[in-house]
DNA sequence: TGTACATCAGTGAACGCGCGTTCACTGATGTAC
DNA sequence: TGTACATCAGTGAACGCGCGTTCACTGATGTAC
């Protein structure tokens, strides 16, 4: 069941707590201010002690980045695929913004930094894009092959996805920054709000 | 006509060369990482000299923050009051789209250093909330007293103003970040995707 | 117009600071016999 | 079970770096008579 050695026990333990360390220190202070010195000084550690467990102060960021992409992925694939096409974008689009919610240091700081590698929609259809902006895609297709969403020249798949991926998006920005003390549950207002956008782009 | 002595005026190119170049260098560099010393390299100047301009660094910050608020605010105001409600409503979201694809990097730092000062919708109904989100309150209220919106229990004129915003930020944001390098010309689809949303926002 | 002085714009060296990283080290833990 | 040795986890001092800011200074520009 648990075939590791007591130290290598105690080793991912301290592996786990420098990770956890970093993302608070990254909630408190931003990506660009946080220090090795004190997250050192937080768990009891000389700054040096650390280079045991990572090669470098990138060492860490890219590893909490790993570990929150692939959580991020898991929010918008926890939602079931056998909803009918409406329901399901709206699903995908409340994982979207309850990810913000529960990271929201991670949702600013990754969609701040990384670019896309596409530099248009041509290229995305052709290429494999973003995995994860592929998923509301595929929701958004099977949407308009139900018939029920409506498509338009030069406001098709792509353009629709956007649209609905830019609602998600501000909803998730605005609560993990400038509403961020709000004590407001947006849940239900994201929701009617989602819904409003989704019946606007109805075939009527 | 202009009743500046010469060393006056040199003065007033200096103080605006200086805030020029910070803004450049927050674009390139990021608003933490620039430093006075690298803008000094880039006017000729020594560090040291800055300091007849301006108290420190952050005086600078400050004062190029004042200057894009009045300028964000320009932009707003620039949508005309005797546009039919939708097409205000319409217009002042292209716009604030528009102010975050000519000032990036203030719109991305605007809006995720800034917290509202408000914790609720109940306080910012009573107080005098952020300036710029009252004028698409305001715009929103009357699109709903002219019968175009339709209202619900606990999705009121605020939650309204608010859903419009997020679409209008997403998109400012995405354009701004991870969809930075695009070469799509975003204006049209935007203005599609916004009157989408407002379609399903209407009274049927 | 020329001279003497005051003001101004800008310099250069120095300050203390906190940073990421390196490296020789040490005491504790684990292993072999 | 005890001993000798190897490995391991972590330390502490030091490195060089770039930073914002200060301060005594200087040469150029402006002013008064």
């Amino acid at each position: 069941m648990n075939d590791l050695t007591p130290q290598e026990r105690r080793q991912q333990r301290t592996h786990q707590m420098i990770l956890d360390t970093a993302l608070e220190l990254i909630k408190e202070q931003g990506i660009d201010k946080w220090s090795l010195r004190e997250l050192a000084r937080r768990i009891d550690y000389s700054p040096s002690g650390l280079y045991e467990y990572f090669d470098s102060k990138d060492d860490i960021l890219n590893t909490l980045w790993q570990d929150i992409g692939s959580k991020f992925r898991t929010y918008l694939q926890s939602v079931s695929l056998d909803l009918p096409p409406e329901d399901y974008l709206l699903e995908l689009g409340m994982a979207y913004v309850r990810f913000a919610r529960d990271y929201p240091n991670y949702f600013i700081v990754g969609f701040s930094m990384v670019r896309s590698e596409m530099l248009s929609f041509e290229e995305a259809r052709q290429q494999d894009p973003e995995p994860s902006f592929m998923i509301l895609v595929r929701g958004v297709e099977k949407a308009i092959e139900a018939g029920v969403i409506r498509v338009e020249a030069g406001f098709d798949v792509f353009e629709i996805s956007y649209t609905v991926w830019a609602l998600v998006h501000g909803m998730g920005m605005l609560q993990a920054t400038y509403l961020a003390d709000f004590t407001v549950d947006f849940k239900e207002i994201d929701r009617a709000g989602l819904r409003s956008l989704l019946r606007g782009l109805l075939a009527t």
